[in-house]
DNA sequence: TTGAAAGCGCTAACAT
DNA sequence: ATGTTAGCGCTTTCAA
């Protein structure tokens, strides 16, 4: 059971093209100084048996298992698997095949990650927030020189090859915005602050705040955690008194859905009585009513690009050490002036 | 770069340990026949030398590659998380990893789907619906002995090991209560027809009109693909009509969603002027508003057992043919009586 | 341009 | 209870 009997080897091959295993190799592997005839031959014997090479042996000399890992921890499905899209996209086709690791907390488990990568035997690894700001991992990975390129990265700026985009001035872009909208009242739903984009985001709504002369309010600033459920307490707690905000700015969509879920059950009215906004252009911002004025980040564009970036550095190809993507301010259904 | 240097390997923990690299084995494997001292000894040079065994050297020998695939097409990702977080529960903790292959269409790539699974070298695989209803994946598979278990199928009952629920008696149960509610005009929006479980839920919807004597309009049988724009179109043609229904049953959350988005646009108010129901209790059923009545699909628990049974397969244990997981209805906030 | 031999790191089979 | 030998299927020398 689930034990291949006999499978044909390269040796079948060579035998019945009637040449030796090495010259099977050699045309397998697209080397030169092989006479096309003889290519052909071999070829034809490939087909003929249904052969395919045997990757534990090719990876045992070769010293490659041509396993990439993805770590990720994230609460939203859509980001998941927007992630997991980017990478898949640049690795059909490749020999490279995709192991996904989710992990309950990157800050729990920063030392546990290392290790659960080398027992996954992976040859090298994506890393998305927030297992890309997490120094120990970094660390870790360089003492094993464990292939590595980073999404979105926030801490340590220099470390690295990485893809990325600034959380700091899309925030700020939304938040400006808001204000340009009229509102003044604004509150801030953070999120889960182990991410260091939290700590990013916040920076360019309190540029945007100040520059506009708007005073932060302290008790206007909530805790979440980037899940749905988070944003609707906060929620709960920002509208449940009397000097309510007329903005709430959510850093993630699905925090800004269970604003505007929390809203309607108070009887506020989004956008009219309340504007809102979220973060990521992730699937739900779309689709739920009203729809999220948010910011698109290009998660899809930047694990793509990261993975290509991991295979030139495995492959030993000249590769930059940065890319960029950039965000943009999505206007849609959640916001609107202020009340009067 | 990406080539590991010289690694340590299982000599060089002999060496150390003073045993022979077969001892070494024994002891990682858990073997009988060693004595203990031999065995702290050797675990201690383990640790000390941070040694981890080469997957390639084991998976040649013993003829594994310890890959686990999960094949899926599905628009929906909390859908797609579900599933995977079911095969990677079931995987933490073994050798075995999860290899992740999403297709844009089974029914359009069905012959690449088994080549494509021979090519990521994989072990087994598990099969959710549509793929687990793909007689081509199916006969293709069963050519090459590649071990597979079915979540949730609905063709050929009987073919493989399977872990299944019951579409057309949870669809008959969801059908019913909106008839016990006392509506009369009812519409259905389907799911994409290549999917087996369309038809299936189909069944149950017809079963339980006709059990109540509820005439089926064949004009308010509308084509959707489970996603969230097909369910708004799909609605947007149902509701744009004089005598429109006064109940949705859509086959998946995703367009139920859809059909109370486009409600909302089109001024008819849920659930006092129409009543909508889902399928699946995926996780936007729970966070849009009004949340959304459903049926739960034990999607994690099928997928987890389903892992579990593919493992035993592989391993040659004893195992069941088949499991069963139960649905369970969710009335939540989408449905009402019909107007007066 | 082709092939023979050696060995990647491990375990199965067979000693002892 | 422990060690020796012989591969697993492939690619990398190196020789022809």
């Amino acid at each position: 059971m689930g034990i291949k009997k006999q499978s044909v080897t390269i040796m079948d091959v060579a035998r019945v093209a009637g040449v030796s295993s090495k010259t099977v190799s050699r045309v397998l592997n697209n080397e030169p100084h092989v006479k096309s005839a003889l290519r052909e031959r071999v070829m034809h014997a490939v087909t003929s048996l249904n052969y395919h090479p045997n990757v534990n042996a090719q990876g045992l000399v070769r010293r490659r298992t041509y396993l990439i890992g993805l770590v990720y921890e994230n609460p939203s499905p859509s980001y998941v698997v927007e992630l997991q899209r980017g990478a898949i996209e640049r690795l059909t086709g490749e020999r490279y095949r995709l192991i996904v690791l989710p992990t309950s907390s990157v800050e729990e488990n920063a030392e546990q990650i290392v290790p659960l990568l080398r027992a996954a035997a992976v040859d090298g690894v994506v890393l998305p927030p927030p297992a890309c700001d997490s120094r120990i991992v970094l660390e870790r990975l360089a003492a094993i020189h464990m292939p590595f390129t980073r999404v979105a990265p926030v801490l340590f700026p220099q470390i690295g090859p990485r893809v990325g985009m600034d959380d700091a001035s899309a925030a700020r872009e939304i938040a400006d915005y808001v204000i340009g909208l009229g509102h003044r009242d604004i509150a801030i739903i953070k999120g889960d602050p182990t991410h260091r984009s939290t700590s990013e985001r916040m920076r360019g709504y309190a540029a945007a705040l100040s520059a506009a002369d708007v005073r932060v309010r302290l008790d206007w600033i909530e805790d979440g955690l980037f899940t749905f459920a988070s944003g609707q307490e906060a929620a709960r707690r920002l509208l449940d008194r009397p000097d309510r905000p007329t903005a709430i700015l959510a850093m993630n969509d699905d925090m800004a859905v269970g604003v505007t879920m929390m809203a309607r059950e108070m009887g506020i009215e989004v956008p009219t009585e309340l504007s809102v906004t979220g973060f990521d252009d992730s699937e739900i911002s779309r689709i739920t009513w009203p729809r999220i004025t948010t910011v698109h980040q290009p998660v899809f564009e930047m694990t793509r690009d990261a993975t290509d970036l991991l295979l030139a550095i495995m492959d030993g190809r000249p590769h930059p050490e940065e890319l960029h993507h950039e965000h943009k301010l999505l206007i849609r259904q959640s916001t609107a002036p202020p009340p009067r």
